[in-house]
DNA sequence: TGTACATCAGTGAACGCGCGTTCACTGATGTAC
DNA sequence: TGTACATCAGTGAACGCGCGTTCACTGATGTAC
């Protein structure tokens, strides 16, 4: 059966990236093994290494994958000229019970940010530089991406991934519910209008 | 030298309890060992069981400390009139370089949250309800823990959390005070302003 | 107050388990002619 | 286009290691009389 043609790999390598972003987001760092991901794409433990030189190459690469992926949809309204309209579509669809509840699916930094500080330097270094990409994408949806929207921005997120964590230690749907409503009302306060001129 | 007399028993204790609380928020749940905390407790890890029935078990009771423990201060002032001054230093001191490499005696919520929501049944109970509790604690410093203290308290802790989760995500010190300048200048439509009447 | 004895805090060896990583192996794929 | 051979994706057993937990043991502490 093995070997398998460039193409097969390269189709499994998407796979065990995209299975690993789910499940680190999910469980974490340390309770996803190796094993887990694999499976999950289908394949054994010991092909691994023909594809990451070790765990730490993996959970930077799905870091990465996450992020871009959990983006794409606003990267492609940023030049538009309703793309205040798709920050608000964004910013609804992440202050949503849906998403406190999505912990395999949902934002990226929510989930491994606290873990991707204590990991590895590769780990680190991909959340930093994601992490900052995420900010200027954010500028850049808000208005001109000058110095008061890039403020703007690092209190948005903040304030996203924050409502996010909280709402998933409520044990309670209704209480989830009022830090969604709190964050929504906060940001009424410092975003652009819902309706521009 | 076994059987050591009760007081000292306690003491041992508390020892473990506080040891376990820097160690869980620098290194989070699944990176810190039973042997660890029992080890920076001056103790061998055979003799945890006599103290506490499970990891998760310690991990509950560590995560209560921390909180009560990081929350003392304000709690002291929330019935006094400077009650808003206080809350302004605890705002400023949550926003410093200085809490944000502080991984070890640092906020509970933003150092544990995310590792609770996936921890056992006690560790996500402790959280909850602590959680709740320093939101209420948060709404009584504010004003008269009205729904709308309430509503603000939410998104102060939310941006709280938020902001030094992403700030630990920078490697660089000047991106962390950006994003710990955002979250002020926010706080400043948000919060009561800082010498009242 | 003194004596006899049960209790139990703390020690250190041991347990079974799952982890990340390595390795010999297989056989289809890719390449050189 | 066909043939001979090197490559290497994927398999599954094996490795050493640290984990949470258990246990027999020690001897000072606490208790009953």
């Amino acid at each position: 059966m093995p070997r398998v043609s460039a193409d097969e790999k390269e189709r499994s390598h998407m796979r065990i990236v995209q299975e690993a972003s789910l499940l680190l987001r999910a469980q974490g760092i340390e309770n996803t093994s190796v094993t887990d991901v694999m499976s999950a794409a289908g394949l054994t433990h010991g092909g691994f290494y023909r594809h990451f030189k070790s765990k730490d190459d993996l959970v930077a690469a799905a870091l990465r994958f996450a992020i871009r992926d959990a983006m794409s949809d606003l990267e492609a309204a940023t030049t538009s000229y309703a793309r205040t309209e798709a920050l608000w579509q964004y910013v609804d669809l992440y202050l949503s019970l849906d998403h406190v509840h999505s912990t395999r699916s949902g934002c990226p930094l929510a989930a491994m940010s606290v873990d991707a500080v204590r990991g590895a330097g590769a780990v680190r270094e991909a959340a930093d530089q994601e992490m900052q990409y995420v900010l200027s994408l954010l500028s850049r949806t808000i208005g001109d991406s000058t110095e008061a929207e890039d403020q703007k921005a690092r209190a948005l997120l903040a304030l996203l991934v924050g409502t996010v964590s909280l709402a998933r230690v409520s044990r309670s749907d209704e209480d989830a519910e009022e830090l969604l409503r709190a964050a929504r009302k906060s940001l009424a306060l410092l975003l652009p209008p819902r309706m521009p001129p």
